[in-house]
RNA sequence: GGAGAGGUGGCUGAGUGGUCGAAAGCGGCUUCCUGCUAAGAAGUUGUACGGUCAAAAGCUGUACCGAGGGUUCGAAUCCCUCCCUCUCCGCCA
């Protein structure tokens, strides 16, 4: 949520900031309700201060007889008017609420200008493409080694869901506990929350109101399947004061992830990459304004790692202010490379919200040296999608007769078994090459 | 699911329909005092949104005692609805 001050104060700058998502975000409106609302509140209150006005004389004994009843009717009719002026104040302030929640966050100065993804632009490549002669697709490589069962995965559920068999099962929770232990070690404290949350905290990290058709709902609890870890843990502290000697506060969290990928028919049909229900390690990120670019920057660098520990070759890239998230007002996406798709896919994203989750959530802290509490702010990345560094490890790690090896990382994580091999029975098999 | 209790300021906790933004204690802040630590004394201390002001301070208005309605000139206090928390019982990994 943009401040309603700033957008007062500013509506011409703040206007030209969101001109740059090219999304038709316009504040005029709010400009304006926010207008009326103010002149009928102050009509609102001076109908209180006569009301109450009122209620001092009775209090004060200072009236007797003929006068009572005249104040009496003089109050009833003060009652009157404040019904409507009270209604039309509801009404103005609710519609200024959804309008202000409704709009995106302006994005940073630092980030390019864009209309959509052709105008995003690479920060830097890591890593060096294999050289696989007809690479062989993930779900193609996965089917082989017994690692991915499709069908079966329709036939509980639903298109896009999967069943992870045998090493597919073990890989995917290797790769989350790698992630978390990696994350762990470098100062995140690891959290797991409840993976259903209410509405509050959907609209606290921006997904509500303006993307309700997105995600999973319970139909007798007003309860939503989170679709990012970030919901849980960004919404941890709302509501609270935070001392500003504990921040930043520093979180990793794995949890799965439901969306319901509306607006996705079509795309990534085949595979593993786009699933209504997918692991994902989350980082979370509690700053004072002042730091949060910085912690931005080591928190993609954080990301990075993982791919790198991997050995997974990616290139970061910056999004243009078109491509941008609703909450973001700079995001880096992490595109790690898949050999049969000859190209890169988005693995990860990192953002930084500045004050608009905050003011949104109601997150706060105290500074150190007194004084109001202010905004802090809210950063968070995937560390990683597990599910697509599954199918990226499954493609870059093929070996000719369809086997994979396994990263050495992940190594300790299954048992110490460095590949896995399709098998003519259908099965996959693990073989320790060491 | 059944029965009961309760939701008040950063926390604990009192509150008779008007003098209650709300006692008291704790905490916080400021000052004083004792050579240090600790203790003690005095004062001060809610939030939001408006108005005034170049701005801040200050002053000022309105609202806020879980949420929403109702009764009343007047509600933290009475009535209704909803939400949440806790305890006991049942069920359950």
């Amino acid at each position: 949520m943009l401040d309603l001050k700033l957008i007062r104060e500013n509506p011409d700058q703040v206007e030209a900031a969101l001109a740059r998502r090219h999304a038709g975000f316009s504040i005029r409106e709010v400009v304006d309700i926010d207008q009326s609302f103010r002149q009928v509140q102050g009509e609102m209150e001076a109908l209180n201060r006569r009301n109450n006005e009122i209620s001092d004389l009775f209090k004060t004994g200072k009236v007797q007889g003929d006068e009572k009843e005249k104040l009496r009717s003089e109050s009833k009719e003060l009652k009157k008017r404040q019904e409507e002026v009270n209604e039309e104040h509801r009404r103005l302030e609710e519609a200024l609420q959804t309008r202000l929640l409704s709009i995106a966050n302006a994005p940073d100065p630092s980030v390019p200008d864009g209309k959509d993804e052709e105008s995003n632009q690479v920060v830097h490549v890591w890593g060096e493409l294999p050289q696989i002669e007809s690479p062989l697709h993930h779900y193609e490589l996965g089917a082989d080694l017994g690692v991915f069962d499709f069908e079966r995965g329709v036939k509980i559920a639903q298109s896009r869901f999967t069943v992870l068999m045998n090493w597919g099962a073990k890989l995917e929770r290797a790769l989350m506990n790698f992630m978390l232990d990696s994350h762990s070690e470098r100062g995140y404290s690891e959290v797991f929350p409840p993976i259903m949350v209410n509405r509050k905290s959907l609209i606290g990290t921006g997904q509500l109101p303006k993307f309700e058709g997105d995600f999973f709902k319970c139909a007798d609890d007003e309860l939503y399947l989170v679709p990012t870890a970030e919901v849980p843990v960004t919404n941890l502290y709302r509501d609270e004061v935070l001392e500003e000697e504990n921040l930043p506060i520093l979180h990793c969290a794995y949890t799965p992830n439901f969306r319901r990928e509306a607006g996705s028919a079509g795309k990534d049909t085949r595979g593993y990459i786009r699933q209504h229900q997918f692991n994902k390690v989350e980082l979370v990120k509690f700053t004072t304004p002042e730091s949060s670019e910085a912690e931005h920057e080591k928190l993609t660098r954080d990301a990075e790692l993982i791919l790198e520990a991997l050995k997974l070759p990616y290139r970061r890239i910056i999004l243009c202010a078109g491509d941008m998230g609703f909450c973001a007002q700079k995001c880096y996406d992490l595109e790690v490379w898949f050999p049969a798709q000859n190209k890169y896919r988005e693995i990860s994203s990192c953002s930084n919200f500045g004050d608009f989750q905050a003011r949104r959530a109601n997150l706060r802290y105290k500074p150190a040296g007194g004084g109001k509490g202010r905004y802090l702010h809210t950063i968070n990345g995937s560390g990683l999608a597990i599910g697509r560094a599954m199918a990226a490890i499954l493609e870059n790690y093929q070996q000719k007769d369809g086997s994979v090896v396994i990263p050495e990382v992940l190594r300790p994580y299954m048992g110490g078994v460095s590949e896995i091999k399709p098998a003519s029975s259908g099965k996959s098999q693990a073989v320790s090459i060491v």
